[in-house]
DNA sequence: TTATTTATTGTATTTATTACACGAATCCAT
DNA sequence: ATGGATTCGTGTAATAAATACAATAAATAA
């Protein structure tokens, strides 16, 4: 039997959980869809890929669509691909993540998407498809992840304290740490640069500024220096 | 324009990385192609999914048509999809690995495969497709993953001594290990069973014979222990 | 009986992790 | 200007984990 006719009959589509960080609080960016099916429901941003279009890149479209960023961390997680999981037809779903500074961004809707808005991580409501999944699954990714890779960075400021990262720590893996210990850990990596500026216009002592050294990460990785928090 | 004229016009397949282990060696299963593109070479084995097929169903097919094994441990590893990867039209291909334990299986080629057969890693020719890339990729994540979850074993034979499980740990990690320091580590989790037995007819001092402790792994991981070795 | 091979075991040293509290710098309200 | 509220920044002692390291034991082969 000819296999086009066999087995050439399904799509792939790419869904992206965008994790923002703001006000100590993890958020993801949900879509309202303005699309058949589940017209009128928040659900994870995603689109159909093209046939002429990478895997990856189709992930990098759904994103610069929606929010104008490029060159932001993203990643594949994991590809779900039950028979019945979109009624349309059969459609593998690859799930993707991508990490944003929130501050960077204004969200830009499209065809498929009537509204975007970020939603706090500890309330989303109830998704389509399968993707409450997806979501569950990704969430469990970057604990996993940012305990590994010094990808936390991603989700803050280029300038920022190390009380904004250890809460940042703090609310993605759900967990409370020890300041001091904390930062001791941190330092002893010699990945943050001192900025040698301070915060201003907060009503406390102001705390020092820091960036994250890109460069000497990769020099350190070249090394077999493994990140550990 | 009709979604289904645009885009239902894909296939996805699986390929799988089954490494298996022997004689101190690691390996992985590759199939002489018996059917079109790239019939005659040594690849990965891996099918078209049916479109009634679950994703994960598609990859225990695959391995048990080829080693009649199933209830092996198995995972996704990642989704390849560069529109050109397959001559014959836009598939995308979702690679998994499986990890068995050598002795056990016969193997049994079929249609696709006429032959099937385990090289060792340090051997390979050059493959098809993307499935080097694929292979060494899933190298990596069996070295990431094999320090973080008990997976190891599932490439021994049921009983085994903890020499036995060193020189699998020092294969695939491509690195030597301090011999008590290993063994105090790994019988610090407990997680090993005295099964009270030897090896026999050895040309020298006989080791002791050790069971994995699957149920007590369990119970642990509940209690939030967490593997590292 | 001896040679060969691999198995088994412990200790001292170094390194990493944990637990824990108070003075300093800023803004705000009075 | 003073006092209150808030967050920042720091060090040490105790405990736990990782490392480095070598001699004796049990089996077979010659």
């Amino acid at each position: 039997m000819d296999i086009h006719k066999q087995f050439f009959k399904s799509a792939f589509s790419v869904d992206s959980v965008i994790f923002g960080y703001d006000q100590g609080d993890l958020k993801v960016l949900l879509i309202y869809r303005g699309a058949k099916p589940y017209i009128g429901t928040w659900a994870l941003p995603g689109d159909l890929v093209k046939l002429d279009e990478d895997l990856d890149d189709s992930a990098r479209r759904i994103l610069f669509d929606l929010t104008g960023l490029s060159n932001v961390f993203m990643d594949q997680i994991h590809t779900f691909g039950k028979v019945d999981r979109h009624p349309l037809g059969r459609v593998i779903t690859v799930a993707y993540f991508s990490l944003v500074k929130i501050i960077d961004y204004k969200l830009n809707p499209s065809s498929w998407a009537k509204e975007a808005k970020c939603h706090s991580i500890i309330n989303i409501p109830n998704l389509p498809f399968d993707h409450t999944e997806i979501l569950n699954y990704a969430k469990n990714k970057l604990k996993e992840r940012v305990r590994h890779q010094p990808i936390g960075f991603e989700l803050l400021p280029k300038e920022f304290t190390l009380s904004d990262i250890q809460n940042l720590y703090e609310s993605v893996l759900e967990i409370n740490l020890d300041k001091r210990n904390f930062r001791k850990k941190l330092l002893a990596m010699s990945l943050l640069i001192d900025t040698g500026y301070f915060q201003i216009s907060v009503a406390h002592r102001p705390a020092r500024l820091y960036r994250f050294d890109k460069k000497k990460y990769k020099s350190l990785i070249q090394q077999g220096f493994s990140f550990e928090l």
